[in-house]
DNA sequence: CCCGGCATCAGCCAATTGGCCATCGCGGAG
DNA sequence: CTCCGCGATGGCCAATTGGCTGATGCCGGG
């Protein structure tokens, strides 16, 4: 018998997805979280063998991914499963390193979502075909690495300030304002400010 | 006995509510659908009282307003509450004005839900006290009504068109691109296309 | 019947942007 | 030790953008 723990912030998911499990002969929920405290609360007391976690917790509060560190950091962690709506870029990485197991969608049929929970209990790392497929993009060919510097004019890019507000908020000229952007331009794909921030935000390179 | 049926693309979603509305004794969930024509079949065949309809239907499929008209247009139609994730302007007004009773968050607690289904049933108007605070804030200042042609714009600027190209592509001139970009700046608080971008998305007018 | 909102278009002008090329210091990988 | 990527910078120049004023046609509400 597998236990399992879920962590999601909607209790319309969490109620779903007990109802799902179990209706599954070897799997069975042993507990709910809402949140980083209750999380690590339930998992210290049950000690589930894998943890459903959903990566959007809430609006802004401590993320899936910082969840994920601080259940993989206790004694003997559960193996983590992250479940959740978007298939973009950055989440993934930060889930994976985070010590998340294997990343499904949440809009997967059910019989896969079992498929993966067997799985991730055996210790096997699983990820959607449409995860799989970012990660393979990602990392094969000029992969899309924004540096730390890029990221924070992409911010205040999306705020809508002009090269020189950007230079004058970064402590540097203009012409490395201009410098960073042409780089973001090649890395994005695009050639334009506004396409910049459409892609960043659909990539979550930033967030609005 | 109030029947209901789910139209949602996320199977983990529907169980989820099945789960949670087949535990109250007057509630019972009579049919499911993933999408417009599911939803059409099976609302006619089973005449449920209330639909429960997930505003963002898939990823560029026929959005929950859509399939909430369609089936406001049958000879008997149901009455619609929209549960959905966010609470942001643009779809909220569309529902509504596609003939929706209410609008319900998806992490609202049962018993809201619960309630909010009963009062839909008995042809009451329900929203989520966000929401409804978002409709008074959106009536009541000079309200942020982009037009129909003014999101078309915002569209084009996402993917990076210059207003040549969004000219070209809306069969207008120039100047009248420029025009309308005048009033979405002064709309949505911004005075540079990228920054017009990232407001159009936070407020969820065009999606990614 | 008039007014306001929407969509359309025009011209002017200053400021900003984006492309291109070249340089420099620094730290890590080979 | 050398090469490479990142961050930072300079300059040049054509194209684009954004602000402003003003005008027209159409439609719907008061």
């Amino acid at each position: 018998m597998i236990g399992i723990v879920l962590v999601d912030d909607h209790p319309v998911v969490r109620a779903g997805l007990r109802a799902l499990i179990d209706g599954q002969a070897d799997l069975s929920v042993v507990g709910e979280a809402d949140g980083l405290d209750a999380a690590l609360a339930v998992v210290t007391s049950e000690g589930p063998d894998v943890v459903l976690m959903d990566l959007s917790l809430g609006t802004g509060k401590a993320g899936g991914a910082a969840v994920t560190a601080a259940l993989r950091a206790l004694p003997a962690p559960p193996e983590v499963l992250v479940l959740t709506t978007y298939d973009t870029e950055s989440d993934i990485l930060r889930a994976l390193e985070a010590g998340a197991r294997g990343y499904l969608l949440k809009d997967a049929p059910p019989d896969e979502l079992f498929a993966g929970i067997r799985a991730t209990a055996r210790g096997e790392t699983v990820l959607s075909p449409s995860v799989a497929a970012t990660l393979v993009r990602r990392t094969t060919p000029g992969a899309t690495t924004i540096t730390e510097r890029e990221v924070e004019v992409l911010e205040l890019l999306s705020r809508g300030l002009g090269n020189k507000e950007m230079a004058r908020e970064l402590f540097v000229s203009e012409a490395t304002v201009k410098s960073h952007l042409s780089h973001i331009y090649t890395k994005l794909g695009v050639d334009t400010r506004a396409g910049a921030v459409a892609a960043a935000i659909e990539r979550r390179i930033i967030r609005t």
